[in-house]
DNA sequence: GAAAACAATCTAGTATGCAAGATGTAATTG
DNA sequence: CAATTACATCTTGCATACTAGATTGTTTTC
């Protein structure tokens, strides 16, 4: 994805709008259908509409705002749609990242896979489901090296964005830590053993249970979803 | 990938200044490393300088423009990483569209892959390359439509839109057609017969072209690559 | 009382001016 | 003559003012 002109040494103003927002529309403290003021935003943050507008339009291209000129700005809906897309990208994605780390895993990767299941167990046990999430991350990335393709992860964390901002609707992930943990470790021991189809198996099952939690979710939220044609 | 707001009735001059230079840019009439000046531009359509940056804003997060603050603002040179990452989602991708075509591919999506392949030849006779370009992608849309998931279309689009401004550096189109043809051929006769494997094979031998091409290019225009650490 | 017309007040798009950092050139200094 | 400093001129970022379309609530009219 574009983290566009950010690199760049100087932080504008319309970076820290642009990271607030995002986050806000991210964690859904915005929900989908809220509208947004550019006068609004810039009285909060003391600077003027221009900057502002700048931010809108970076997160419009994101899709996560839609601009609708003369009207309004409102955060986007989900669309069902967009969901399919990235199940089925994230899908076609972790199958092959599956398929080159259980053939290039060495000593190395199996050692990092172990820790960063080990981490995980604390984060269990500790029930820090925010620093669970982070390792989630993690866990994927490492398997995105172990495979040589460090860029898949850019493409995974993309996906993965859209889909945890629908999923914060559900139940805590509390709940869930235990299953999630059990398929890390059944992915991990399989690509540590090059059992090729097993790991993919398992990364299948273990993207499976999203498809649960978005139907559950979309079922009893449909206000917050693109009427579909 | 995000047409962001134009799709709402209403055009701005900021949608008509994205528009041409975007086009302007993945035709390469501007060159990786050309500086645009917002003054410039906005002398040249008529304008003030405020649309002018919103249209570079917006090129900038599609990865096509690269502003520097207080410096300037460039075409984006390419990236063997992005490239190397383009690659790997397009193959992942189309092996799954082309999987689930052989297995739903029925009588009518028969006939709509042989229709494509007769006006693909109809192209290659009359030597009309532009023409070509866009059955090569409406041929790609087909295959998706009878896997039934349209929405992998936009990605494999994304991708295309990057690599292809790469292609338009190398030699002309012309003495590749036949062979690209060649391989829709396999590919269509694959899916129509429900031959999995062998459409996936033909896919992939399609797309492994694209490697040699890009190898060639980026050999021979260091100049517009990104220096990479 | 209901519907149509109007007006106040939202919205985002655009123009313009100024500020501040980056750059290249010319003058100055050793 | 070389190195450095100073300045003129580029760049984009931000603030402000104004325009025009959309919305909403009120008033008028039948």
């Amino acid at each position: 994805m574009a983290h566009a002109a950010q690199i760049n040494d100087t932080r504008t103003s319309v970076d820290d709008i642009f990271d607030l927002l995002r986050s806000e529309i991210l964690s859904l403290k915005l929900r989908p259908g809220d509208k947004l003021s550019e006068v609004d935003m810039a009285t909060r943050f003391g600077v003027s509409r221009q900057p502002v507008r700048d931010a809108f339009s970076r997160l419009a291209n994101q899709d996560l705002l839609l601009i609708r000129p003369k009207r309004a700005t409102v955060v986007k809906r989900f669309s069902t749609r967009e969901i399919n897309k990235s199940r089925f990208v994230r899908s076609a994605i972790e199958e092959r990242v599956l398929r080159r780390a259980a053939e290039f895993c060495d000593l190395v990767g199996a050692a990092r896979l172990d820790m960063a299941l080990a981490e995980q167990e604390k984060a269990l046990k500790s029930k820090d489901v925010a620093a669970f999430g982070q390792l989630d991350y993690a866990f994927h990335k490492t398997l995105c090296e172990i495979a040589h393709v460090d860029f898949a992860f850019d493409v995974i964390m993309a996906e993965k964005t859209k889909v945890d901002r629908l999923c914060a609707l559900g139940l805590a992930k509390e709940d869930r830590m235990p299953e999630l943990i059990a398929d890390h470790y059944q992915i991990a021991k399989a690509v540590e053993n090059h059992d090729t189809d097993g790991a993919v198996n398992a990364g299948m099952k273990h993207l499976g249970r999203l498809d649960e939690t978005i139907k559950h979710i979309s079922a009893q939220n449909a206000d917050y979803f693109d009427p579909e044609e």
